[in-house]
DNA sequence: CGTAGTTTTGAGAGGCGTCAAGGAGCGTGG
DNA sequence: CCACGCTCCTTGACGCCTCTCAAAACTACG
């Protein structure tokens, strides 16, 4: 996962987040409340964080694929606060956090890269807030849309084509509207032949059209 | 600061924050795309930390005071994602991220705070994306409110009467509202006999009131 | 092939945004 | 000391975006 580490950190590594864990769709790797012991490295498969309020309702906080990072909340209170459920059989590295600080003692880069791993979920949330707090529903699902295909494309696969792994109601959650809304934008968004939608499976048809519907130019003038 | 440490880190770990600096009233303590080196602790004073859109849409994603950390969002990629700007006169500890790595290497109660810290920041983000994608503007309010009262009341200020340092508008962008809105609120507030409000001076009257309103219990059945 | 879960689509309602006008507080300068 | 202008705040009227409620179609799975 990090990069830059001579051989003998690799080894050493290895030896803390050698253990592994299978986590079957639908099965939660864990939940809020729960002892935290170790943070979680998806080999495989997908995620989803969600928090859920003293009144019930459910807010989808993240989805997680391969090389993504899982439970890094649970550090200040020795305990997880949310749940994280994967949404199709996967595969986890168990990184025990105490062998975590140990050892990043010893090896900088680790050290280094822990941090910038928080910093960049710390960055993916500012966005975030950005997205919920002053984006109207057809921009997030675009940034969303656009997000989601760039990290596919990241990890191999099609950029333009892809398979949703969460309901749209999971996405609502996520992106703060009802599934109702979800479902009727993707509709729109066919309507004007940005996407093709077929239950699930994805395919982009205009990206630049998307990518200015995420992130609108500053109005001329 | 941290907790739990000895003499002789408090020591060591002064040599590293002992620079202060000084933000006057609505100056930037660093903007977003400023190179990265060091990260902030708030010794007196107020801050909003803000983003901007490329279309130039703000979005306020916190207000520090003093104890809190500024700036841990730059590590990932060395520069600063966002602006922190002082909403009154304010001072700073400059801790210098290269200093901090080195040191924390030594003393693991360091290492681990800063862990703590940048793990509480993810807590608390979790908590703004329950608000902003699933509680309504009168919820959102309340639990401005009621958060800010507590914060204020951890530093042995009054719990029930504040000051407000940013404006409607900053609070509404913060919140994911316009700035009317959070003025109408405030407005029904004081109808409901919750708060007085005169100008930026706020009395929470009826604290539980807040409190349940920002926090619905489960309904019955 | 039936059943449950998911998705789509419609109709209507409502919360919040937008636009607009006026008022209050405050620093500055005559 | 008061007038002036600036910023911030409040309130009203109206409209739209999104939610709510509802029904039907589709898919997956046993």
């Amino acid at each position: 996962m990090p990069v830059g580490l001579s051989q003998t950190e690799i080894e050493q590594i290895d030896r803390v987040v050698s253990n592994r864990k299978r986590v079957n769709k639908g099965q939660s790797l864990f939940n809020a409340g729960q002892r935290f012991d170790a943070m979680y490295a998806v080999r495989s498969g997908f995620f989803k964080t969600l928090i859920t309020a003293p009144d019930g309702r459910e807010q989808v906080t993240g989805f997680q694929m391969a090389g993504e990072i899982l439970g890094m909340d649970g550090i200040v209170n020795s305990q997880h606060t949310c749940d994280a459920i994967a949404l199709e059989d996967a595969e986890v590295c168990v990184m025990p956090y105490d062998n975590m600080e140990a050892i990043s003692r010893d090896f900088p880069t680790l050290q280094h890269h822990i941090h910038r791993v928080m910093s960049r979920e710390l960055v993916r949330d500012q966005g975030m807030m950005m997205m919920l707090g002053s984006m109207r529903a057809e921009e997030r699902l675009a940034a969303f849309l656009v997000n989601l295909a760039q990290r596919l494309n990241a990890r191999g696969f099609s950029a333009s084509e892809m398979v949703l792994r969460m309901t749209r109601e999971e996405i609502g959650s996520y992106l703060g509207m009802k599934l109702e809304t979800v479902s009727r934008t993707f509709s729109k968004f066919v309507d004007d032949t940005l996407i093709e939608v077929k239950q699930r499976h994805i395919k982009i048809i205009n990206m630049d059209g998307l990518r200015s519907l995420a992130a609108p130019e500053a109005r001329s003038l």
